[in-house]
DNA sequence: ATGCAAATGATAATTATTATCATATGAAAA
DNA sequence: TTTTCATATGATAATAATTATCATTTGCAT
């Protein structure tokens, strides 16, 4: 009888293992030029196959955007984003919150993180000078 | 001397009114669909010119994603979101974020906001049965 | 080894969004 | 009012990000 066949490639492994060798949060595109020197002959779509397949299968976090970018942290954290310059860094901070609306709305609740926005350090300084202002 | 010319078009306005009388969420096709009536010639593209400008005055709420949609709403809220159908709906409660890790890392705090996934009344009843899952 | 489903990479297609630009329009001045 | 003219619009084209298609390759199970 047939078993569904799950395969390990090279190219599955290295993808992971490299995002989760990164403590920022690179896009699709970005992490595809990192994993050029290990893969050369590896394509754009191989990436994003993956990243979307580990993100349905829980193994790395998503940060919807234009573009998005992928996060290889799963612990439960949070995230701050530059509204000048685009940055996102974690952010530990424990978040409580109140079930009991949730719960009168009928949901059956999953999961749930602060999308924190503010000015980094370097922004803020800057802030006074020239004005840079990236998209996202 | 030349004064800044900021004009109150009928699009600009009927834009605007339109998504405030929704309850819902629409994207920007969405809600150039529902203006047609009112307003036949409207150009798609007049539509996200629009809903982005009123964005960045902080007139209304953009909710990022593919595709992204707004939300007429300013006052303080938060979103769920059904993970199996992709609705989104309003919720109100209070998050209190402890401000002590964004001083730590040097940020000045703009805004934030949760985002909170889960199973909705109709997809949790639903989910014995056959699964259909959106994206987004 | 062999069979074969699943994964890959090349390419093309699609989707959402944005830029360009000639024309139209609203606000202020005359 | 009429005129002026910067700004907004709509048509069109362009771009960016992501996804589909499909022939070929590659692991896993026999």
């Amino acid at each position: 009888m047939k078993t569904k066949n799950i395969k390990v490639t090279k190219q599955r492994e290295i993808i992971l293992d490299e995002l989760r060798s990164l403590v920022t949060h690179p896009t699709a595109d970005e992490l595809y030029t990192n994993i050029k020197s290990r893969l050369p002959r590896v394509g754009l779509c191989t990436v994003y196959r993956n990243l979307e397949r580990f993100y349905k299968e829980g193994l790395i976090g998503k940060i919807k955007g234009k573009p998005c970018r992928y996060d290889g942290k799963i612990e439960s954290h949070n995230h701050i984003k530059c509204i000048n310059c685009g940055k996102i860094e974690d952010l530990f901070v424990d978040i409580p919150v109140d079930t009991v609306e949730i719960d009168k709305l009928g949901y059956k609740l999953h999961s749930y993180k602060v999308e924190i926005n503010g000015l980094c350090r370097k922004c803020n300084k800057e802030s006074g000078r020239k004005k840079h202002v990236n998209k996202t």
